[in-house]
DNA sequence: CCTAATCTTATCAGGCGCGGCCTGATAAGCCCATTAGG
């Protein structure tokens, strides 16, 4: 409040992709999950994807969402108490198979992709969806692997000046053109 | 208001090639990150 909103709201739609609305059934399905197992790996995230109908980019959010909101027990008691009454073959979360895949492949960018990346990460490090998912096309990976890409990119750079998050994308714009 | 989407930062881990670097993937965020859409 007493901010400007009123003022310059032309606010680009689609920097945000759309929010995601899941069923009763798909939360009752990811919320069990979650219960018996707030880690699920690659594969189970894929599984799970599949099961209901949605991107594995978003179950990968929507656990990650849930485990700040709900701190249910964290790691470190785990394994205390894992230590302490030392449970043989048994991991932290039962469905943790080891045969199954945790972490997803590590991409091998081809210097034609990150060149595509590079250059796009030059002209604005903070793309929006649409943008992104443009990206992701030319260049045939997933979005999700872009938005990665970015990120691991700004943090590695030091990209500064959105230390408070992102700036409105119209400053953006405009300190873009303002600079060259 | 609730919560999906986004961000930064720190860390794990695969590939390359043989010690350690580069970089993609993952997790936390602390008085429990911030922002914003429905």
């Amino acid at each position: 409040m007493a901010q400007d909103s009123s003022s310059n709201r032309p606010m680009p739609e689609n920097y945000r992709r759309d929010r995601t609305k899941f069923t009763k059934e798909q939360l009752k399905i990811l919320i069990d999950t979650f219960n018996q197992m707030p880690y699920p790996g690659y594969a189970t995230r894929r599984r799970l994807a599949l099961e209901i109908n949605t991107e594995e980019s978003r179950i990968h959010l929507w656990f990650n969402n849930r485990r700040a909101r709900y701190p249910f027990r964290k790691r470190e008691e785990q394994k205390e108490s894992l230590e302490s009454s030392q449970d043989p073959g048994q991991d932290h979360f039962p469905e943790q198979i080891p045969s199954e895949q945790v972490r997803q492949c590590r991409t091998i960018y081809s210097r034609s992709q990150l060149h595509t990346l590079i250059k796009a990460f030059r002209n604005n490090p903070y793309p929006g969806i649409h943008c992104r998912e443009q990206l992701a096309e030319d260049i045939g990976v997933p979005e999700s692997k872009v938005q990665t890409w970015f990120q691991n990119r700004r943090s590695r750079l030091g990209v500064q000046g959105k230390k408070k998050y992102r700036m409105n994308p119209l400053d953006k714009a405009r300190d873009k053109t303002k600079k060259k």
